[in-house]
DNA sequence: TTAGATGCAAAGACTTTGCGCACTT
DNA sequence: AAGTGCGCAAAGTCTTTGCATCTAA
């Protein structure tokens, strides 16, 4: 288990340690990172980082997050069918996204370790703590629909 | 409960019982879901009504299988970032796929039954058994990954 | 007959890639 | 100085939508 790293000089550090150069850009996205405890996507990430540094593309910021993944500073998780969100590696947990209003739960991945167990036991299969990502409807949603019926 | 449609005639009837029109694309992208045991991406099921009927076009697939879902005839799961698989609802089960190989595991819902309370408990969140996908490692990817390590 | 369904083509959302220049080390 | 990283623009993938035509009921 990697250290998690929720500092930008941290993040720094972790990209020098494997060769890779410091950008504007680099530190950039780890300022928003650091700064945003809410998981982002790619476009809203782009959109923050442009505010300091209105010239990074965003396909710099895709080539960014993915070596930041290869990194393990951020992971990201598919919600519904809309764009991938990414945060810290540092803050575990998994996701529980509403299929009805879109509303996402971040929840403790403690809640996934004996599901973890169950399926490691059953098909040899490790769940990956960090890309949980659970659909469903949120006590709202249901609220709703039982008054609709 | 729905009572699952697992059969041409049980689909066209559920189509018809929603005032919808049967048509032979609708047949026929019904005839490729039962004679599937494996969950398709509207690519395949495309591909494989065309087969027997060349001018479908994809977008009337997506267009029908959208219509099979609010029937609840189908269901979908984003495994991933690739595109979304769709399968009969019959077939109820969640998803494991292996983020490094791509292997899925379709596993028995019945998995995510404790989660499932403990979600709705702590949350008021209802899972979707329908719509469950892990991601994770498979057991081969793990051996192999320790043997390179 | 007539409203829903389809085909085609274009648009849209998200992400990746090629290329030459700039900047980090 | 050397080579990684960047901006730009184009392409790629998956999916949705507009519109005229067709067809199931």
């Amino acid at each position: 288990m990697t250290a998690p790293r929720n500092t930008v000089d941290e993040i720094l550090s972790a990209i020098r340690g494997a060769a890779g150069r410091v950008t504007v850009a680099k530190r950039t996205v780890a300022e928003v990172l650091v700064a945003t405890s809410r998981h982002l996507t790619a476009d809203e990430i782009t959109s923050a980082v442009q505010e300091r540094q209105p010239d990074v593309s965003p396909s710099t910021i895709y080539r960014i997050l993915e070596e930041f993944e290869k990194l393990e500073i951020v992971v990201h998780a598919h919600l519904g069918q809309a764009a991938a969100v990414y945060h810290l590696s540092g803050a575990v947990h998994g996701h529980l996204t509403c299929e009805q209003c879109g509303l996402t739960l971040e929840i403790p991945a403690a809640h996934f370790d004996a599901l973890s167990k169950e399926l490691q036991r059953s098909y040899g299969f490790m769940l990956d703590r960090h890309h949980v990502a659970i659909s469903g409807t949120c006590a709202r949603c249901q609220a709703q629909r039982r008054s609709e019926s």
